[in-house]
DNA sequence: AAAAAAC
């Protein structure tokens, strides 16, 4: 039986005579104080945390058992209450946020959509889908599959969404008018509490669709829990990224989701001082967006502890459990003090979700919802595929050609289907993958060399090169990045008209993925590869993935397709034409199992699972 | 074999 995060607090009611008890001090160094410890109890506090720490494990501030809403009245110092007191009056939204005077975080809190109006200034001349980001005729038809056990409906509009005042006026202010695909099915889930897997291409707001519920469910636990305890911070939400890049966008976005609501985002990463990141951490996190190597960093110095954290979420969550991230993510998930699942709430997306890596995932879910949603304007028609055979040496010059081709359209990038050709971009960009590090910088002094200003993305550059890379790419200053896979999952780049595959991954989910920075948001892109002999593996798939999208497939890659042994199912995407399937469902009916009729233990896995949320070493998933 | 991710 799922525990919910209520009867945690609950159940551990009996801390609260614990911690009475304590002698309390205030905080000896400038630290993060919580809303609900600001200026009254903190007997209120509770969590599934059992008290290791024993002894004055709070160092809040002044103890006694003043009743909450006797607490909002009290000092101004109230840091972040205005925002979860609104929350916790629930979805009647604002009505017990008229208080409070003093200082508020509300007013030292950098507003987050500043440089906006500028921007907006500037998007008006791209185009008027910029608004809202979206294109939303694009999400006609959508493909949809959901599968689970009582599965809530979707929402059609962010109104049907219980989020509070707070949280529409940043929809608002975000400009999203109404909910993405992804968002009206996924928001329902998370905010039932429920585990979910969820499989959307990034750009369709995936980011929103897991960070306004765990804002929300934060919000709604005002007292919940402790924040730190001396050096150690407590946070209550955890977003784990591959890249580091990857994780500042996130943590950029969930700062505007949480403006104002008293809901504190921290990024911490690698490459860059951790100390600065260790004093945004000590002033206080309810959210911590990371990778993973800093993170683990952060355990070990005992900085952060996980043992507070009620929601997870993994971005490219097929990315994080893959050979080289899994030991990592195993060890931050599993022997950690992280909360078991079933006790904290897991959410895993994805754009694509091999079946071996859902049969990895399920070890850290707790009978959870699956749900794929395709690809903006169904499949691939926002994005035009071309692959074109060039030998290894010639990929240079054919390179230059296509470069050439585009400038002298007059606007570089410039889209080559009859119907797209509407399409006016004044600012175009170019993404050029390669294999190599050594690789992507010798093509981009290669392209700098022949009259195009270029840049380039990679492992070995220092975090300040990537960063200063990114920033002259997206301003259009240099046009054309040259990239390693370090930029090819969920960097969101305004502009990339044209993804270049110079040179071809290996694994067709990495093409999916790198196509995807093109295209996004409902608009238009394209995307060209460089095909030769050396790509055999991936002709079978490529041309699978074409021909789902409708695509032109030309007759030497189909012969290619033909020709290549059929290598079991590492190279084929699971479950057809968008993202993946629920691996429950395809290996069920090889098992004669039907795992999706319910049944009158209330456990739909026909008894195979233990989804009591305890990890017990030894017990192996069913499906080993 | 390569890439990413901590110092």
């Amino acid at each position: 039986m799922r525990t919910s995060w209520a009867d945690s607090v609950s159940n551990s009611a009996a801390e609260i005579a614990i911690s009475d008890k304590n002698s309390l001090r205030r905080p000896t160094r400038s630290t993060y104080v919580p809303p609900h410890l600001r200026s009254g109890s903190i007997s209120d506090l509770s969590g599934p945390v059992s008290g290791t720490n024993g002894g004055s494990r709070w160092t809040g501030s002044d103890g006694g058992g003043t009743k909450p809403e006797l607490r909002r009245q009290g000092q101004g110092n109230s840091y972040a209450t205005a925002g979860r007191d609104a929350a916790a009056g629930g979805g009647g939204g604002g009505g017990r946020n008229n208080r409070s005077g003093g200082w508020d975080r509300r007013e030292r809190e950098v507003n987050p959509f500043g440089n906006d109006d500028k921007i907006d200034d500037i998007k008006q001349n791209f185009s008027e889908q910029e608004n809202s980001g979206i294109n939303f005729d694009a999400y006609e038809d959508i493909p949809v599959e959901v599968s689970g056990e009582n599965v809530p409906p979707p929402v059609n509009t962010f109104a049907e969404i219980d989020l509070g005042e707070i949280l529409n006026q940043n929809i608002r202010r975000c400009k999203y008018v109404k909910p993405t695909p992804i968002q009206r099915h996924a928001i329902p889930i998370a905010l039932a509490g429920k585990d979910l897997m969820a499989c959307a291409q990034t750009g369709s707001g995936k980011t929103a669709a897991f960070c306004f519920p765990i804002i929300s469910g934060i919000m709604r636990e005002p007292y919940a829990q402790r924040s730190h305890v001396g050096r150690t911070v407590y946070p209550l939400g955890l977003i784990l990224s591959p890249t580091r890049e990857l994780s500042c966008q996130i943590h950029d976005e969930a700062k505007k989701f949480s403006y104002q609501t008293g809901v504190k985002v921290v990024v911490a990463y690698g490459g860059a001082p951790i100390n600065q990141q260790l004093r945004e951490l000590e002033r206080g996190v309810d959210i911590l967006v990371a990778t993973p190597g800093r993170l683990v960093d952060l355990l070990e110095r005992a900085r952060v502890s996980l043992q507070a954290v009620r929601y997870l979420a993994l971005d490219e969550a097929d990315r994080m459990l893959d050979m080289g991230f899994e030991p990592q993510i195993r060890k931050i998930v599993e022997q950690m003090n992280m909360p078991n699942r079933g006790v904290r709430q897991t959410m895993l997306f994805s754009a694509t979700f091999p079946r071996e890596i859902q049969r990895l995932a399920s070890d850290f879910l707790s009978n959870h919802i699956f749900l794929a949603v395709g690809r903006v304007g169904s499949s691939t028609d926002l994005i035009v595929q071309r692959v074109e055979y060039v030998l290894e040496s010639d990929k240079r010059s054919h390179l230059m050609d296509l470069l050439h081709a585009q400038r002298e359209n007059g606007n570089h990038g410039k889209v080559i289907r009859d119907y797209l050709v509407s399409l006016t971009l004044q600012l175009a960009l170019t993404l050029v993958f390669v294999e190599t590090k050594k690789g992507a910088d010798s093509l981009e002094h290669w392209l700098c060399m022949n009259g195009f200003p270029s840049t380039t993305i990679h492992g070995d550059r220092t975090q300040q090169e990537r960063e200063l890379a990114l920033r002259s790419f997206k301003s259009g200053k240099t046009p054309i990045l040259v990239a390693t896979d370090v930029a090819a999952r969920g960097l969101d780049i305004p502009h990339v008209a044209h993804v270049v595959n110079f040179d071809l991954p290996n694994d067709i989910d990495d093409y999916v993925h790198r196509i995807g920075r093109t295209g996004r948001a409902g608009k238009t892109g394209l995307a060209t590869a460089f095909f030769n002999e050396s790509n055999l593996s991936l002709a079978r798939p490529l041309a699978e993935l074409m021909q789902e999208a409708s695509q032109e497939v030309p007759a030497w890659l189909t012969h290619y397709a033909s020709r290549a042994r059929y290598g079991g199912n590492k190279n084929r995407r699971s479950g057809g034409r968008f993202g993946g399937s629920d691996f429950r469902r395809e290996e069920s009916i090889g098992k004669n199992l039907d795992y999706y009729s319910g049944g009158n233990s209330g456990n739909a896995y026909g008894g195979l699972v233990d989804i009591s949320g305890g990890y017990a070493p030894g017990v192996t998933s069913a499906w080993d």
